[in-house]
RNA sequence: GCCUCAGUAGCUCAGUUGGUUAGAGCGGCGGACUGUUAAUCCGUAGGUCCAAGGUUCAAGUCCUUGCUGAGGCGCCA
């Protein structure tokens, strides 16, 4: 009846498949693939197979079967089963297998595997990333994940965008945009000398020193005047020593491009793209986000009462897509949080002044406390942003200069989206460069864009690691990627 | 990079003013039971107390340095 030998066919049926829509398959025989998460009483096995939260009920008879065999049935071995699917006779279930098949397709030994059926810590599994992805959390997140990343190909799609891609090696390092990671093929340890003893990047791979991107931003301009619409979503590498619950040193991002459009368009299709892809998960993952919004209840029982979300995950959710994000300027930010209880207390660790950046504890502020809910903040200081952000014109009511730069806030981990309408004018562009100490050789090309068929246009990026651990409510990072790259960590 | 906290069994943790043989729950293993749903019951094994050095009659416990991790901050997406 058991074949010791594996023989895996392709003839399976989807778990997913069977518990959505079993009514046409009882009585039938169906063949079923996955691993084990419980197998209870000798006779009960949970069976799931990744496709969705749930588990398949697999019964097996134990006197019909080799004990040897059953032994083999540990937690997270994989195993086929075939047999006919029936109207379930216990009360957690539809539908069972009765299995009258069965076969190891893997073994786990459980004196050997590290996973255990039983709540796990975070840090425990980063470490066993490559089993993680089978925890109820984990795939439940991957899922997700993958939810995300296909509605915004949706979305851009539908709307009549084109994804564009932007290359990962770039040899310009005046992006802007952080610490970049050097990418050479020449030997670290005894590289070629100039004369004058500096490393000498001619004999480089590409004839010059070039890095890892940190934005696809400014290739994508490129492409916004020229097909109008344009996005890029690619890896993204920061080398800043970041060690916090939302960096990552490779994460992933979208940037969105557009010709003609303002900082308003601009602020508009933000706020519209986030809710978009935040319906699409409440609308297709519906079992994950339940799993996910009662995981953290669990954890935040025994909190204080204050330091709980205020909703629960899936309410939070609703509450971002159903509600108008609050638009303001920095100036506005400025003026509420000098206004604030907090300030006036004295409980801020950093000044509040027209001209210095808003901190975390502003931000968190302003989006948890005064509005309670997301926030977009624009037209900040000229002085602490990039050269390529539109230099808006003098106003009378606010102190200084400001560029049409915009930062979309979110509760629990700020910064989701930065943005801005960009820099057309030539000359105006070429001073800011020249202010800012961007030498304009380097991007020669950039500025040609501004003197050659040019336009108003605008973008933003959106860091999709973020987007994901605000919509699965995982609270580090490095939970909703694969395998993070962090300071000191590239395992796996 | 900075600040704070932590590192004890496979996992999560307890371990009193420094004092005999370092404990629990879960997991594993062995057995019982068998329509279970985090199955239940009985039994059992399992330890470089992060590392090195130091103080002391005596260190899991105190001190120094280092390593690793977490939380917060900065940089940002």
């Amino acid at each position: 009846m058991n074949s010791p030998t594996p023989s895996v066919t392709s003839k399976r049926t989807e778990i997913k498949t069977i518990l959505t829509g079993y009514a046409g398959l009882i009585g039938q025989e169906v063949t079923v693939m996955g691993w084990v998460r419980a197998f209870r009483s000798n006779r009960f096995i949970a069976l799931n197979d990744g496709t969705s939260m749930n588990t398949l009920q697999v019964v097996v008879n134990f006197e019909q079967f080799d004990e040897a065999l059953l032994k083999k049935v540990t937690f997270h071995a994989c195993i086929k089963a075939t047999g006919r699917l029936l109207e379930s006779q216990g009360a957690g279930q539809d539908v069972e297998l009765l299995a009258e098949a069965l076969e190891i397709l893997g073994e786990a030994n459980p004196e050997q595997y590290p996973m255990q059926p039983k709540a796990q810590s975070m840090e425990f599994m980063r470490e066993k990333a490559h089993f993680r992805m089978r925890t109820n959390t984990f795939s439940a997140v991957f899922r997700i994940r993958h939810g995300v990343a296909y509605a915004i190909h949706k979305y851009f799609n539908d709307n009549g965008y084109f994804y564009m891609h932007t290359p990962i090696i770039t040899g310009s390092d005046a992006e802007g945009a952080g610490e970049m990671f050097r990418v050479t093929t020449l030997d670290v340890g005894n590289p070629p000398r100039t004369e004058d003893g500096q490393v000498d990047w001619r004999q480089d791979f590409f004839e010059k020193p070039t890095n890892l991107t940190v934005s696809g931003q400014l290739q994508a301009e490129i492409g916004a005047l020229a097909l109008g619409k344009v996005y890029t979503f690619g890896p993204t590498f920061r080398a800043e020593n970041s060690n916090t619950s939302r960096h990552l040193a490779e994460f992933w991002m979208i940037e969105p491009e557009v010709a003609f459009y303002d900082i308003h368009d601009n602020m508009a299709l933000a706020e519209d793209f986030c809710k978009y892809l935040i319906r699409h998960i409440l609308d297709n993952y519906a079992d994950e986000l339940a799993f996910l919004d009662q995981r953290i209840q669990n954890q935040e029982k025994n909190l204080p009462k204050e330091q709980r979300r205020p909703m629960g995950l899936t309410e939070t959710l609703r509450f971002v897509a159903d509600n108008d994000f609050e638009r303001i300027t920095y100036t506005d930010a400025v003026r509420i949080l000098r206004n604030s209880k907090p300030y006036k207390k004295g409980k801020f660790e950093y000044e509040v002044e027209w001209g210095k950046d808003l901190q975390a504890e502003h931000e968190r502020y302003l989006v948890e406390k005064h509005f309670q809910k997301p926030v977009i903040v624009r037209d900040y200081p000229a002085s602490i942003k990039a050269f390529y952000m539109r230099l808006n014109d003098e106003a009378p009511e606010v102190p200084g200069r400001t560029v049409a730069a915009m930062d979309v806030l979110f509760p629990g981990i700020g910064e989701v989206i930065g943005g801005s309408q960009r820099e057309e004018r030539h000359e105006v562009l070429v001073q800011r460069m020249h202010d800012m100490g961007i030498p304009e050789e380097e991007l020669w090309w950039y500025l040609e864009l501004r003197k050659f068929g040019g336009c108003p246009h605008a973008g933003f990026g959106l860091g999709f690691e973020r987007m994901v651990q605000f919509i699965t409510g995982m609270g580090n990072i490095r939970d909703v990627i694969g395998f993070p790259r962090t300071p000191g960590n590239a395992e796996f």
